[in-house]
RNA sequence: GCCCGGGUGGUGUAGUGGCCCAUCAUACAACCCUGUCACGGUUGUGACGCGGGUUCAAAUCCCGCCUCGGGCGCCA
């Protein structure tokens, strides 16, 4: 439809065709108003029954309600429209009439439960705050790649269907490749470490992860989409930086260009751009600033990993985004590095936001010898890891990287209640479809 | 996986054994209304997740199943 004019762009004195959805009808006896929808807003439609063609007055009016219709006419201001302006019709066509029952009410009346809005997310996606949650996941994904490329990195792609996990095979969706076990691909850590040992050095990636754990939470998915950076010749506080450099740049972004959206919207009523640099606090900092909120019914010890209520206690405590360096080795996972002078304590960290975890990373483990005695030390045969392993023979440069949540990202900055929002169509525990 | 709490018109809800051929809002239909902007008014349409049980009587109590939400563990 090269003719067709988006509602926004409908300017008085113009003769237009507009197209969209019918968002509402208000009759009033002899005047009636039907307002028109599409991605750019909304415009008014004016039918004045004595005066207009009765055909005309029928086929608009009787339109129900998120029908698809396509209207021509000249725009003129009028200030007591909503937008300022409206259309005096001359042609009226509906294009695909709606059902008049909806299974939820796109104009936002009626509220709707999540998982009913999610069996029908195209109407769902038809409410401005709805679409606004993925223009802005857009966005901020157009801003974590820019981010990346500013710090010098490559985007790559790597298999989602790989033959063993990354920690194990219990936590793996199996699959049949051609009459083969398969899974799918938890995390793409391995491969994104093989790739920083080639010399393209730095390198991001954004896809999907797929874990089957059988968790049923407002902050967890059976598939994710993880933001990855693996960089040679980096070590862990290199790697914080740039997640603290990624996650600002994701705020900065959506207060740029969405923060009047915000602003309008039932939407991210707190939110604010992280401001200062994000405090460093140790596991044993962590543990005794927990124990010291008194939250807890019963005082940490080293060697605890931090439960729900632990994070959410030292989250109020320090009130922002915040990184938990130097774990216990043994809480972390077999290619995360050790601290050279004390072996009892990783390079690992997280990236907390108050309301929960949004990043795992660490310097990694990039001496052959040691990283199969990881293996072992974690049960696992370094055998089955050999793709990998061998790798670490040819000349690997030390690395770090991590691991940031895409989903746990929007759903902070929005302050969404439930992942779910942050997904198109999420998979969880007991959906797959749609 | 474990522990809680739910499922009532298209949508969202009220309703703890008879007072309920089930409340309210929205939607839909009809009528009235010439400037609404969540338009208003009158009338009407439309529902107790599935199966079994207890009882004179079940939306309401019990059992099983399906399903949704929350908490925990674990994680991104």
């Amino acid at each position: 439809m090269q003719d067709r004019t988006y509602t926004a762009d409908a300017e008085p004195g113009d003769h237009v065709t507009v197209a969209g959805w019918v968002h509402e009808i208000r009759d009033l006896g002899g005047i009636a108003f039907l307002i028109l929808r599409d991605t750019s807003g909304k415009i008014q439609i004016k039918f004045e029954k004595d005066e207009m063609d009765d055909e005309l007055v029928e086929t608009g009016l009787d339109a129900s309600r998120e029908s698809v219709v396509k209207v021509s006419g000249a725009v003129e201001e009028e200030p007591r429209a909503p937008t300022g302006v409206e259309v005096t019709p001359d042609a009226v066509e509906v294009i695909a009439p709606a059902d008049p029952e909806l299974p939820l009410d796109p104009s936002e009346k009626v509220d709707a439960d999540l998982s009913t809005r999610l069996d029908n997310r195209t109407l769902d996606l038809r409410k401005d705050d709805v679409q606004t949650i993925f223009e802005i996941r857009s966005d901020v994904l157009r801003a974590v790649r820019d981010q990346f490329r500013e710090f010098d990195c490559t985007e790559i792609n790597t298999p989602k269907i790989v033959a063993t996990g990354t920690e194990g095979g219990t936590e793996l969706f199996p699959i049949t490749y051609f009459g083969e076990e398969a899974f799918m691909n938890q995390s793409p850590q391995l491969f994104k470490q093989l790739i920083a040992g080639s010399n393209v050095e730095r390198v991001f990636e954004i896809g999907p992860i797929f874990r089957a754990e059988e968790h049923n939470t407002p902050r967890h998915l059976n598939e994710a989409t993880s933001i990855d950076f693996e960089g040679a010749f980096c070590d862990h506080t290199d790697a914080m930086d740039v997640a603290e450099g990624i996650v600002k740049a994701s705020y900065e972004a959506v207060q740029e260009n969405f923060g009047d959206e915000l602003e309008v919207l039932d939407l991210a009523e707190d939110f604010e751009v992280p401001e200062g640099e994000f405090p460093r606090i140790s596991y044993e900092e962590a543990i005794e600033r927990i124990n010291a909120t008194g939250e807890l019914d019963e005082q940490l010890v080293w060697g605890d990993d931090l439960p729900t209520p632990a994070e959410e206690a030292l989250g109020r405590d320090v009130g922002g985004h915040y990184f938990i360096t130097d774990w216990p080795s043994e809480i972390k996972p077999f290619y995360i590095k050790d601290h050279d002078d004390d072996p009892e304590l990783s390079t690992g960290f997280d990236l907390m936001h108050p309301r929960m975890e949004l990043v795992s990373g660490g310097q990694r483990e990039h001496r052959h010898e040691k990283l199969i005695e990881g293996f072992e030390q974690q049960g696992l045969d370094p055998d089955q890891f050999e793709y990998y392993t061998k790798m670490f023979k040819y000349g690997m440069p030390p690395h770090a990287g991590f691991g940031l949540g895409g989903e746990r990202l929007i759903m902070t900055i929005l302050g969404l209640d439930n992942i779910r929002e942050a997904v198109l169509f999420p998979r969880d525990r007991q959906r797959l479809s749609p």
